[in-house]
DNA sequence: ATCTTGCCACCTAGGTGCGAATTT
DNA sequence: AAATTCGCACCTAGGTGGCAAGAT
């Protein structure tokens, strides 16, 4: 029997119970946690915007991020979350999705995503205990990490409210050489993706992350382990579970 | 023996005469012709817009669009071109691609296409003799064309110069109530595809055509008429050649 | 008669995990 | 040993023309 794959979650993920994904789907996850900083926030809606260098938001305005399908996030953690790094690039599973709240409407946006490191460590995966174990450092010092710019950018605050923004075209690569504009990675590490709420001045063009006008937020549940190839059976188990 | 389908003009057209086709794929048509005050126009490289009511163009920058895949066009048109319409939507074959010069490489510009009534006729197919024949009188009194704003809109002069552009995603309907923001048609009826290119103005959202910053194109090659089957033997077997 | 619709088999493009082969 | 690459069969999504049946 073969695998069968879809963007969607439920779809692909039989073994979960579906319909408390179901339920849960498109409300917001209950636990959240400062990103950089790591400071815990109990605010039940939305996570509260990093404070960290270079980073500001408008004092008036609390613009606030929710993970969609944290349920999935969080079943994989559990187990310890592991995506897949190619070559030729490939998509996440899952996929980052967020809704965004308390944007100006009229104001144009950019929205962005980047994967940091979360540690500087380099993990491998000890199949006879089933765990991932830290194998020694590595330093991060090369480049900063890249930008995958969401494809509606730029947008109207408006217009990024009205529905879930899903990153589900982004490439994860280990080629260091990527000329298709795939995020680059290190494999055998660990990372936390990061979305970017960033403020647009008229016909400002997007390259890098600009010093100000951002909103930064992360989700400790997206946390995970690069790899070429699945390691842990009950991961790609979760994976190849047909519906 | 089955159709293939592509894409690509050249892998479904396999009749044609291909090497000519490649030949003159990225060079702009020789023959163009003002829209909808119908002055010829000799220069070689561009159209130049029209200057009709509503449309106004900078003075000093001449606009200019090319027609890319002009012979396949010419080809089609030859014959009389038949584009299916359908109740769900369907794509154009050929599609428009075209080029663009002299924008202002920092100004920001949205790029549309609609399509425009030729006349007020109804045809109708006479099989005995091959012929598309006027059949009789129709009024376009209704609604004004929809627009379809391209998806790369907005975008800078410079990102819209840099590459061909292609309104391939576009959709035809006859359905008039459709709702999903697909071109509406009448079928048996004749057309011309418009292009237009809309210098924005900062947090302008585009919903219909403005009367302002606007220079619009459009190529005789590129009329055809309805059909929600092909008429035509010879048009469908173009379509249905494989490589 | 003429035109439209629904259904169908077929096609492409792109994504997927797996196992074998290869590299480090 | 451990990690990566490659080729593979398989999957979905969406687009296509033809034909038969239906509508006008």
């Amino acid at each position: 029997m073969q695998a069968l794959f879809t963007d969607d979650p439920e779809e692909r993920c039989k073994k979960m119970k579906v319909e408390d994904l179901k339920k849960h789907r498109d409300a917001p996850a209950e636990t959240f946690i400062d990103k950089q900083d790591q400071r815990r926030n109990n605010k039940k809606k939305s996570v509260k915007p990093s404070r960290s260098a270079g980073t500001e938001c408008e004092a008036a305005r609390e613009v606030g991020v929710d993970l969609e399908g944290s349920d999935l996030w969080k079943r994989f953690d559990e187990i310890g979350t592991e995506m897949i790094i190619t070559k030729a690039g490939r998509r996440m599973f899952p996929s980052l999705r967020i809704k965004v709240h308390n944007l100006d409407p009229h104001q144009q946006y950019s929205i962005a995503m980047d994967i940091t490191p979360v540690d500087s460590k380099r993990y491998r995966y000890v199949y006879h205990s089933s765990q991932w174990m830290v194998a020694g450092n590595t330093d991060h010092s090369c480049l900063p990490p890249r930008l995958y710019v969401h494809p509606d950018s730029p947008s109207s605050g408006h217009s990024w409210m009205r529905q879930i923004i899903s990153f589900d075209r982004v490439k994860l690569t280990n080629n260091e050489k990527d000329d298709k504009g795939h995020i680059v990675l290190k494999s055998m590490h660990k990372y936390r993706p990061r979305i970017h709420v960033i403020e647009l001045s008229p016909v400002q063009t997007l390259v890098s992350l600009p010093e100000d006008g951002v909103c930064s937020f992360s989700f400790p549940e997206t946390q995970f382990i690069t790899v070429t190839a699945y390691q842990n059976q009950q991961v790609s188990q979760i994976h190849t579970t047909p519906v």
